[in-house]
RNA sequence: GGAGAAAUGGCAGAGUGGUCGAAUGCGGCAGUCUUGAAAACUGUUGAGGGUCACACCUCCGGGGGUUCGAAUCCCUCUUUCUCCGCCA
């Protein structure tokens, strides 16, 4: 969420970036500025009132050390006044507070200065391309197909175990997914990048310090009977790694990245674009992130980017990096790429990373923070971003590096694989 | 799952109703000594809010309560440890 003080003192200017969004702050802005100053001026009145009361309470105590037992419950009468007071001003102190947060949750991040203004995904901007598109043998298939043909991916089967989404990987194919999750990973750490194993149920706090409650909790798998959440991405329990921390400036930036299952319960388009691998209910995905400095936040982004761009460049995919618009920004994001790969036979882009800077929008939720060199604290900006997201992945290799006679596998998997050619 | 014990500053560890935001030790920082370092000695050293700066307020696992006053008493939740049971 937004830093009130930021937005007090950068009203018009957030109001305006926000129309970027498509989101009309105006009103919720002076509501937010509002309760702020009934929360700061309350807070005052409490302080003085508690002030009053814990002076009064050491006078009675010294008094009845002195053994000035009248004198004592004389004043002891006196407090149950400030008492009453001091219990209405906390009263309407939580709930400004509980007022002001629930605005504030609701004010997206704002947009970076070179998000392009637009509704839906047709007005993202494509910053990049890279890779040639395959030209493909006559009766070339899309990848639900081909899974079939090589029985490497059953999905029916896992209608059966669990429901639609939820498909069971097969032979060469489980290998495959697994190459690829080994390949991520290790380039991931020769980035830089430490791994980590992150549990994949979170906690009610842990769901509330990402953004996904309140409010998202529909997008999430809840397990009722313990109050835990299965996690939509890596990034909710890994960001919430530094949940109320404290850093020190020399501990800036820290990278991480670590392969988990996703669950997501969002029921999704129909037809074609929730066909195959196009869009699950489990699926897996390799997460790299980020805690900088805010000065080199947008640095980190461009080496996050030039990263993922490297690992597609080896699997020679054909890919294209898109600049996401005000109407398609993601709700805690100031500026996020997308990728997206060919998937040949489909005849369509699929997005398959999704690369983005939260400034401080998380990390001031999380109490995320540094002590800077002036001693003073400072919320840390946050980062994450897919490297990459597996089944479309795998989609595009099984379309576009099909041939008449299998699939033939990118030659940087072949130590992870094993096998080169899947028939 | 059952029985018991515990949770205090970066760490260790005192404190069981009133100058306790908290003894002491270690660690950190600064200084003295030294050519330099170590040792020794001296001083200093938690966080958040608030203020121009003070004042002031809050924080002893979380939440609630008793009391004029709570680290200290009560309730509750969470976590950790020991023992038993079960188990990949």
């Amino acid at each position: 969420m937004l830093q009130v003080a930021f937005i007090r003192d950068h009203k018009e200017d957030v109001i305006n970036r926000l129309a970027k969004r498509n989101f009309d702050a105006t009103e919720m802005i002076e509501e937010a500025i509002a309760l702020d100053e009934e929360r700061r001026s309350t807070q005052t009145k409490l302080d003085n009132a508690k002030a009053d009361s814990n002076a009064l309470s050491k006078e009675i105590g010294n008094l009845f050390k002195s053994g000035e037992i009248q004198k004592a419950n004389l004043l002891k009468e006196k407090t149950t006044q400030i008492k009453e007071h001091t219990k209405e001003l906390e009263q309407h102190l939580n709930n400004t507070i509980e007022s002001l947060d629930q605005v504030l949750y609701k004010i997206p991040n704002v947009p970076n200065d070179i998000v392009p203004a637009g509704n839906t995904d047709e007005d993202n901007e494509e910053t990049f391309r890279e890779g040639d598109i395959p030209k493909l043998y006559e009766g070339a298939l899309p990848h639900w197909e081909l899974a079939k043909k090589y029985d490497i991916i059953d999905f029916e089967l896992g209608n059966k175990i669990t429901g639609a989404g939820f498909p069971v990987y097969k032979g060469k194919g489980a290998r495959l997914q697994r190459a690829l999750i080994t390949y991520f990973l290790d380039k991931n750490t020769e980035a830089g990048y430490t791994e980590y194993q992150v549990p994949h149920l979170v906690n009610e706090a842990s769901g509330f310090g990402t953004g996904q409650l309140p409010d998202k909790e529909g997008q999430m798998y809840h397990v009722t009977e313990d109050n835990l959440y299965l996690i939509p991405t890596a990034e909710v329990p890994a960001t919430n790694i530094f949940r109320d921390t404290l850093l020190n400036e020399s501990e800036l930036p820290i990278s991480i990245t670590g392969y988990t299952p996703c669950f997501r319960r969002e029921a999704g388009s129909y037809g074609a674009h929730v066909r195959g691998l196009n869009r699950l209910h489990q699926f897996d995905k390799v997460e790299i992130l980020r805690v900088e400095h805010p000065d080199q936040s947008y640095k980190a982004l461009e080496g996050m980017v030039e990263h993922v761009k490297m690992i597609l460049k080896e699997l020679k995919l054909p890919y294209r990096i898109l600049r996401l618009c005000g109407g398609d920004l993601g709700f805690t994001s100031a500026l996020t790429y997308d990728f997206e790969v060919f998937s040949t036979a489909q005849d369509r882009w699929l997005e398959i990373s999704s690369v983005s800077n939260f400034e401080t929008f998380q990390a001031n939720r999380l109490k995320l923070r540094f002590k800077n060199n002036d001693g003073k604290n400072e919320l840390c900006h946050t980062l994450n971003g897919s490297s990459l997201a597996l089944p479309r992945v795998l989609a595009g290799i099984l379309e576009n590096c099909q041939t008449e006679d299998g699939i033939k596998i990118p030659e940087v998997l072949l130590p992870y694989t094993g096998f080169d050619m899947i028939s």
